[in-house]
DNA sequence: AAACAATTTTTTGTATACAAGAATAAAATT
DNA sequence: AATTTTATTCTTGTATACAAAAAATTGTTT
């Protein structure tokens, strides 16, 4: 058993993360206090972690919210995120082990049954999955922390970008090609793809703002 | 005025960054209670916050300590370092302003007039502008955000790596190449430049290993 | 003298108390 | 009625007090 703080923070993340706690949330100490049945030192602790890990704005003499992000911002992160993900790739490429292979593989294989379906949560989970793999297949530990935080901080608002029409499809068709290149050993294929993979431009880009709640047509911090 | 934690944090941050503090050194709450005039509770916020950015590390019930990196992890973040140093400059490449254009020339004059020198430390300063304006040009506050902060994580033992015979010269030279490409507006060759300019491989991996201290020869969390 | 056990001392983590600033409500002025 | 001013309430930030765990010290046994 650990600290109440250490508990009591992977909760808060969780409740951010899966947008629970949706962004501009007020998140009262004395609530949260009352709410995980501690004082609220612990409380406080677990925010102040969270707001250097960019999950909660916290205001001075003002309390802490839910990280809020513009639109400028969430363009950013993604632009970073694709740099980030396609450094993975490239490096899986040049330092997967078989073992690695064969589990990556089994991934892609589970991902795509689900390709043709309607079961958006489950393909989001396996495609979650085959990611983390190919993060680890980096065998970079700082740069595999780096991609999952990126893309903790990102997981409130990227919902909104899976449920385009046919999107899944065309997913997994990538996927495939991208395994593909990583088994064979191909870094600047494997690259090049995921950066396509991720991006968010052109034609998609366009879809994906118009499904964007007014919330992030707004400047923020 | 803000609050004492908030004042307290970037004076902790920069005593870690600078080497004032070393990596592995102990972080007695209640002696940086004294030393600050404050109580712990404050003393606490900032080590927390610190520890959620990496400059810290907070083993439960055991204190803190200035974070220690294994060689391990040096390498993984110089390779992210080099990665996302090559995005700012593909993308400044594509949108630096004329301004900046003025701004960056002036900067690697300036950097250059010291190449011939010995002055490592003002170098190192000009240097650091240089490269602050190109993380600025890229125009995407998140990712120069992110190497900032990774800059700061690696800066305390950055040092290291500086002053290796020659290395100024050629890191000018180089610099004048990078400057050039990225005013050119050519992104490949800026995001190519800038691999090979922070990269540590090859020779010169080698030579950096032989000027490690032997606290990085053994394996840390 | 060395190793183990028990006790004391430190140090961390949490709760509570209080002070100061921000938000809100109420009163007063135009 | 609307707006400004004042008073009140609420919330944050810091200090202090206490409980529990870890580290250090002492004492004991072999």
């Amino acid at each position: 058993m650990t600290s109440r703080a250490n508990e009591i923070l992977p909760v808060l993340e969780q409740d951010i993360v899966t947008g629970a706690l949706k962004p501009g949330t007020r998140l009262d100490e004395t609530i949260l206090a009352a709410k995980f049945g501690v004082s609220r030192t612990p409380i406080r602790e677990a925010l102040n972690r969270l707001s250097a890990s960019g999950l909660v704005e916290i205001r001075p003499r003002r309390g802490a919210i839910v990280a809020a992000i513009s639109l400028q911002d969430l363009m950013n992160m993604f632009e970073v995120m694709a740099d980030l993900e396609a450094l993975c790739a490239r490096l899986a490429a040049r330092r997967i082990t078989p073992a690695e292979k064969t589990e990556l593989l089994a991934a892609h294989v589970a991902c795509d049954a689900l390709s043709a379906t309607d079961r958006f949560d489950d393909y989001y989970e396996l495609n979650l999955n085959l990611h983390d793999l190919i993060y680890k297949a980096s065998h970079n530990a700082f740069l595999e922390k780096q991609v999952r935080e990126l893309r903790r901080r990102l997981s409130p608002h990227r919902r909104l970008q899976v449920r385009i029409p046919g999107r899944i499809g065309s997913s997994s068709e990538e996927h495939g090609a991208l395994v593909d290149a990583i088994i064979k050993g191909d870094s600047a294929l494997a690259e090049k793809l995921t950066r396509d993979h991720v991006a968010i431009q052109g034609e998609r880009f366009t879809d994906f703002l118009s499904t964007l709640p007014s919330q992030y047509l707004q400047a923020s911090a």
